[in-house]
Parts: structure tokens; C-alpha cells; sequence
DNA sequence: ACCTGAACACCGTTCAAGT
DNA sequence: ACCTGAACACCGTTCAAGT
């Protein structure tokens, strides 16, 4: 009768539930990354047989994509939270805070983020790390309100999970290899030993190379792409077509044809 | 004595290499994916029992890597095969021509690509999609060569292959959607079924949503980015430091000073 | 109603044995 | 030198059986 698991503290007995088994699983791949999460190391953690959880679950695939859904999950309840921000500051301000809200959710899951970024969504307009139809909504309405064009607010939609998905993919697997000290520092002979010969650059910046600058990298792309965001919308007209030519053109090209 | 794969049109034997595996086990991903890939299968594709590959492969895993060097490695045929544009052009020019050869490469191998882009790199700087020594040696010679301080080339290096990841992966992952007929075009009943309500904007852009610009959209991020590591090129001084709080200030902040 | 034991098909991998 | 057969540990999953 000693408290296992599925026993509370007042020894009944706990049952399962889908929710328990992955918020169980999260912790799982959150601690010991994807590749040693199985149906039977879960079973372990949840002190049960391995084959109880298809009582809740149909099958791996499917606490995947629970997995992703409920993490996924926790940034609608943030917006929740923050109703006045609905109505108050501008579509920057909304973005902003959106980006830094999935950032915050990839670096506290970094192994799971690999997960909500190469599992295929549900729908194929459903962009990764975005993979929730509320936020698109919620992104779609923002935008709208404050005057973008349905085509605007789409385009918006796409260059803006592109830019999470390449950011934080790259950030979140350093954090990983640092957290895995499988590899010592890159120390010169390491290097030497990876090339033959002619990489004169790689080797002298290894340690520029190996420097962590990611929250400063994240915000400088981030506020370039509102930036650009804010002159494609600016540029649009009613029907939210771009003037042809004036956007598309090589920036080299425009300047030239300035002076 | 009929022709399988491994006898030659001669009727000779054709003995297995590292080389010949990885050729086979790149064509099977790329024509039924990576989850249908098992040493088992590539057996069959090669003609021969599974443990026969283990003679010139250590295990899977190294495997994959295999797959990634192999791929990325027709990048840096490619570089060789264009001298001229070594020394004529300048650094836009490159990194337009790099991000074209890489975005031929992801749409070539579309199954392939995520494997490029979450499996762990050789060393921790070296960041997916540009997983190859000898790019990343010719990148940083280029821009250095032509006046980019050692931390403006490492910065840039960091910002494209920021910028190849998300666009690539979420573009190939579109093309994998479209290439399995698991489901079909996203009519109305399908949306519907998805959702309870309140997703009035969702619904409505569902056709907008389904678009694909993707060629249009690369090109627009890629002229954006080679914009911006314009202005912060010229922006830097001789140490290759940003003047303090002009770039990192949110633009919005720098508008309104202006006026 | 909820969990378990036994079983099945399949996977990666090792190693002695074949040719 | 190169490939194979048999075997092992491990995986996801099913289903009848237990409590």
C-alpha cells in the first residue's frame, strides 16, 4: 500500500485519464528527449502496464499529436488572460507578444518542440509552430480589425510562422545540445579532426561561431518582419493586392533606380 | 541468374559499398518516406538480407547521416561548378544563388528534408539546413571577402539559415501534404467538423488559407533578409559592433523620434 | 469499469556460419 | 571477402482474461 502513482495521499485509487497520461508524457519527453519515450517506458512512469493506455488513447500516433495539441494548448489560455490587450495596443504590440509567448512554450519544451514543428498538422494550412486553430483565429482577427486585408492578414500568417518555426527550431536543438553533454566544448582539435584542410574561416571564428546570442537574434528578426509587414500593408490597396513591381523587385534594384 | 540489383548487365556481380546503400536508401525515402524506411526494406531494395548493409554502415543512425552528407554535399558540387561566380558578383548575389540551390535541394528531396532539419548537427554551430563544412567555410569567405567583419559574416550566417529552415520546412512540408491523397481538398464539411464555433475568419479564408505563393513568399523573405544584413553591414564599424540602441530599438520607437 | 498476461508482428543488431 | 541464418532484445498493438 505504499504511494505509488496512482495512489493520492489518502491511498485511493487514482484512475487514468487522457489527460493524466500526457501531461505524464510531456514530463517524459521534457526530461529524457523523444527518442527514449516509448508506450512501455510511459506505462513505467505512469506505474502501470504499458498496454492500459489504450484504453484512453488509440494508439502512439495519437498521444503525439495530444502531446502537441495540449502543449500548443497553453497559449489560447494566455490569451485568455490578457483580454484588455485584445482591444488596447496595435497588431505590433499583438505580435510581438505572441511571438515571445511561443518562444517562451519552445523553450520550455525544447524536446518537444521538434514535435510541433515536423508532425504533420491536422489541416495543411495549419502551419507549425502555430498548430492551433484558435490562435490562427485569434491571429486572423487581430490583424483584420486593425485594417489588414483578408489576403494581408494570410500573408502575415505565413511569413510570421516561418519566422517562429526557423528561430526557434535552430534555438531550441542548442539548448538541447547543451543539456546532452555527449560533446565536450569545441576545443581546436576537434575541429582539426572534423576537415582536411582549406577551412581557414570555420576555424579561426569556432569560438564566434559558438557564441549564443539567440534572444538578441530573435527580437532583430522579429522586429524586421513587422517592419516589413507594417510597408506591405501600408502598400496595399482595397482589394489588398500589392502595386505591381513596387514590392517584388530586388531591393539592389529599387535603390538604383532611387538615385 | 535473372538481373536483380545486384548483377551488373554483363551478368557480374556487383558488390555492395557505403556509396550504393546510401544512394538506395535516399531513393526509398524520397519515394515513401522516412517512416516506411527500416534496414528491413532497404534490404529488399538492394537485394539482399538486412544485416549484409551492417558490413558498410554502423547502424542506422549512422545511416542517416550518411543520407544528410549525401544531400547536402551536391550543394558544394554546385559551388564548384560556377567559378566565375567566385569573384564577379557580390555577396547578395551569392547568398541569392545559395538560398536557390538549397530551396532545389529541399523540393527534390522532400522526405528528406526534415531529417536535415532536426537531425543533430556534427557540431552544435553548424545549423540545419547548411550542414556542411565546406558551405559554411565558402559563406564566410564570401562575405568576409567582401568587407563583412567576422562577427557581421557569423551574424548573417545565423539569420539565412534561420530563414532557409522555416521557409523550407514549412514548404516541403505542404508539397508532402499535397503528394499523399490521404485527405481530400478542404471543403467546408471538413472545417466545420473541426471546430465548435466562433471561428468565423477561419472559415471564411479557408480557400485564401490553401493558396500556395510559396516560390512568391521565399523570394519576398529573402530579398527582406538580404536587405536587412545590407544595412547592418553598413551600419557596423571596424570592430564590427552595432551602434548602441540604433538597430535593436523597436521600429516603431525610431518613427516616432524621427518626426 | 479498469487493468493485466500472454501473444503477435515487426524492428535494430550481433555473430557464428556459409560460400 | 562478402553475404546469410538464426537468434536476441525491444517495440507497438490486440484481445481475452482477471479483479
Amino acid at each position: 500500500v505504499s504511494g505509488g502513482p496512482n495512489v493520492d495521499r489518502s491511498g485511493h485509487r487514482r484512475p487514468l485519464s487522457r489527460e493524466r497520461i500526457i501531461e505524464a508524457a510531456i514530463d517524459l519527453v521534457d526530461r529524457h528527449g523523444l527518442s527514449v519515450f516509448t508506450m512501455r517506458s510511459l506505462g513505467d512512469e505512469l506505474g502501470v502496464e504499458p498496454m492500459s493506455v489504450y484504453r484512453y488513447v488509440n494508439g502512439r500516433e495519437d498521444l503525439l499529436e495530444g502531446i502537441v495539441d495540449h502543449v500548443v494548448s497553453q497559449l489560447h489560455l494566455r490569451v485568455d488572460d490578457d483580454p484588455q490587450r485584445q482591444h488596447a495596443d496595435g497588431w505590433q504590440a499583438y505580435l510581438h507578444w505572441l511571438a515571445h509567448g511561443v518562444r517562451a512554450l519552445a523553450r520550455k519544451h525544447p524536446n518537444v518542440f521538434p514535435l510541433i514543428a515536423t508532425g504533420h498538422p491536422a489541416t495543411p494550412w495549419l502551419r507549425p509552430p502555430l498548430r492551433s486553430l484558435r490562435v490562427v483565429e485569434d491571429f486572423l482577427t487581430t490583424l483584420i480589425s486593425r485594417g489588414f486585408s483578408d489576403e494581408g492578414a494570410v500573408l502575415a500568417y505565413r511569413a510570421f510562422s516561418s519566422f517562429l518555426l526557423g528561430h526557434l527550431l535552430l534555438e531550441v536543438s542548442t539548448v538541447v545540445a547543451q543539456a546532452s553533454p555527449a560533446e565536450g566544448p569545441p576545443d581546436n582539435g576537434d575541429v582539426d579532426r572534423l576537415l582536411g584542410g582549406g577551412l581557414a574561416h570555420v576555424r579561426r571564428l569556432a569560438a564566434v561561431l559558438s557564441e549564443d546570442h539567440a534572444t538578441a537574434e530573435f527580437e532583430r528578426a522579429l522586429e524586421d518582419l513587422l517592419d516589413r509587414l507594417d510597408r506591405d500593408h501600408r502598400m496595399t490597396d482595397a482589394a489588398g493586392r500589392l502595386p505591381a513591381g513596387a514590392v517584388w523587385q530586388p531591393w539592389w534594384m529599387v535603390v538604383t533606380l532611387d538615385r
